[in-house]
RNA sequence: CGGGGUGUAGCUCAGCUUGGUAGAGUGCUCGGUUCGGGUCCGAGAGGCCGCAGGUUCAAGUCCUGUCACCCCGACCA
């Protein structure tokens, strides 16, 4: 390709309110460009990458069997009606009649199966796709980080048995693995979350990244890691577990209505403060939760235990269950019977400090089981940096920012049982299809690649997804003998099967060096005074400061050569 | 949806406190200059000051409303 063909707009600033880097030199490099919060246009730079990065997803997903298929943006109302998904909050609804548009495809696919599998001979079946998602996201944000309408690959696994669903699930977590490492990123598995599309096993490909969105939790003694808001939380020991703890003594604490304030006017750790919060159960009614004071409540453990979202309660049901005003809640002596429950930590508080259910005044000297009857104890609190491993009571917990790139899910019959797939098996019975679905974000990993790899200049492509292998810096192009020398090695080059860019731009030098640097091309050659002596320059984009003075005849063939170099990098 | 912020030239922003002729840099066009890391000098084009209403002799500036975008939270590839 021609520089004086393409389209690359750059811009020497990018907008101020733009923070992310990826989304920063997305914009700045002419890569794409906004139309509407969270919904983007490809340019052709743009374009290039997310094609490099679907080939590599297509050739990954050939390689476990799977087949390339292309289904419906537009669902029909009813569709989705068999799953109940039709109440999900990011479905876009389209007017004249009552279509959504395509947010994943568990339901498409399903229709398909369960009209044309009649048979055991006709599985496994492994089909993707490589299409645009829509989905309303509450907050866009990041550019390509999270968008409302984003590229995506997805696939669907169906199977006669559980050996066959197993298989498919582990050679996906495999093919996912491979996908990203020859994307160039440095990825991880770990243990999430199955969300919406339901299931009993998950987990996410993170690409690790200080700017991320999630959090994620490793252990320091094995390869264990769990995204946060799904870790189990493991208890510290208690301390001083024989200590003999005095009867309980009610103290004034004016103004103290939070951990911190409480912690400072006592002079006491927040690890020995019990924190009481009250919540609002799915049924509407109010429940106590208890956790150590400096512990965090993990929403998504509490909903899945008390089956659905269960927001703090309100400061009348909190005054009605304690009989005090918020920030005073306590264990020991509530106004109306409510269930209590508390994270299994609580269990090991000696000596610890509550609420007094009284305005302006905390009870110390606390036991649980003695001054209180023991809740219920799950785990229920956000394990953090420093936790004792759930894996390994030798490993300590680390924490990390990752973007979720990945996501695996077995999700057994739950499809196919709500919509119907079933097959015969080898005795003529009637069985339901297992299955499960797999994801990645297309144009996400994109900007992931930008966020682990871009410097102070501008982006560092890996070679696989990079819009172009080389390119070749024509300094002068009224020279003619440059541009003969430019002219012969890009026609060399194509030859040779590199994706080679001529800038063959009538713009000052510096210009050229400053966008090449920008867009993160690998491989850099400047034709210009060199040629004199008979060389081009050669570089690295990564290791720019480290240029090769090569001769002109050879430098097809050296340059052939160090693309297969950085080729092979990110090759599997 | 809750909280915070920003809308002024293609792009990045100043001007608003204290109302009075629409600004800079960059980009673009033209002339010259320079010639291997976003040259330098000069000239020029380019504006519904997000939109609507209000206050005022007078509104980019003050008030009300509204829309859009960005950032922080609840959700996800």
């Amino acid at each position: 390709m021609r520089f004086t063909q393409l389209f690359v707009p750059t811009l020497r600033d990018a907008p101020k309110d733009a923070e992310m880097i990826s989304h920063r030199l997305l914009l700045r490099g002419g890569f794409i460009r906004p139309l509407s919060s969270g919904v983007y246009s490809y340019l052709p730079l743009g374009l290039r990458v997310l094609n490099k990065i679907s080939q590599i997803l297509r050739e990954e997903m050939e390689r476990v069997g799977g087949v390339e298929m292309l289904m419906p943006s537009l669902f029909p109302k009813e569709l989705l009606e068999e799953t109940g998904r039709d109440k999900v909050d990011v479905l876009f609804t389209v007017k004249p009649q009552d279509y959504f548009l395509g947010f994943t495809h568990e339901e498409v696919i399903t229709d398909i199966i369960r009209k044309d599998i009649q048979s055991y001979k006709q599985l496994p079946l492994l089909p993707y796709q490589i299409q645009t998602k829509f989905r309303n996201e509450p907050r866009p944000r990041g550019g390509l980080v999270r968008c409302r309408e984003f590229l995506m690959l997805d696939a669907y696994s169906f199977d006669k048995d559980e050996a066959g669903n197993q298989l498919a699930y582990q050679n996906m977590k495999e093919a996912f693995g491979r996908m990203f490492t020859r994307c160039g990123l440095d990825s991880l598995s770990v243990e999430a979350d199955s969300g919406a599309i339901g299931g009993s096993q998950s987990e996410e490909f993170m690409v690790l990244s200080a700017d991320g969105e999630d959090t994620v939790l490793r252990c320091s003694k094995t390869g264990y890691a769990a995204n946060a808001e799904r870790c189990e939380a493991v208890p510290a020991p208690a301390e001083d577990a024989d200590a003999a703890v005095p009867t309980l003594e009610s103290v004034s604490t004016p103004g103290t209505s939070n951990i911190q304030a409480v912690s400072k006017f006592l002079g006491i750790p927040a690890t020995r403060l019990i924190k009481t919060l009250v919540v609002a159960g799915p049924d509407g009614q109010p429940v106590v939760v208890l956790l150590r004071g400096d512990r965090e409540l993990n929403d998504a453990k509490l909903a899945k235990l008390l089956g659905g979202p269960s927001p703090l309660a309100d400061a009348a049901t909190v005054l009605k269950v304690t009989g005090a005003p918020l920030g005073f809640a306590g264990p020991v002596g509530l106004q109306a019977p409510v269930r209590m429950i508390a994270d299994r930590e609580v269990a090991t508080v000696r000596d610890g400090v509550v609420g007094a259910n009284a305005a302006d005044t905390h009870l110390l000297h606390v036991q649980p089981g003695r001054d209180f009857p023991h809740p219920e104890y799950f785990d229920l609190r956000t394990a953090g940096a420093g936790d004792i491993s759930p894996v390994d009571p030798e490993g300590r917990l680390e924490t990390q920012r990752g973007i979720e790139v990945g996501h695996v899910f077995n999700f057994g019959t739950k499809y196919s049982k709500s919509m119907g797939a079933t097959f015969s098996d080898e005795n003529g019975t009637t069985q339901l299809m297992l299955g499960g679905s797999y994801g990645v974000g297309v144009s996400r990993t994109m900007a992931a690649a930008i966020e682990q790899r871009h410097d102070d200049n501008g982006i560092l492509w890996p070679i696989s997804i990079a819009p172009f292998e080389v390119v070749i810096v024509l300094v002068w192009p009224k020279d003619d003998m440059q541009r003969q020398a430019a002219e012969d090695l890009y026609s060399d080059l194509r030859v040779a099967g590199i994706d080679v860019l001529l800038d063959d731009r009538e713009e000052r030098p510096g210009v050229k060096f400053k966008e090449a640097d920008l867009l993160g091309i690998p491989v850099k050659v400047v034709v210009g005074k060199g040629l004199a002596e008979g060389t081009l320059e050669v570089s690295l984009r990564r290791s720019s400061d480290q240029k090769e003075a090569i001769a002109a005849q050879e430098a097809a063939a050296y340059i052939s050569e160090l693309v297969n170099a950085l080729r092979a990098e990110v090759s599997l």
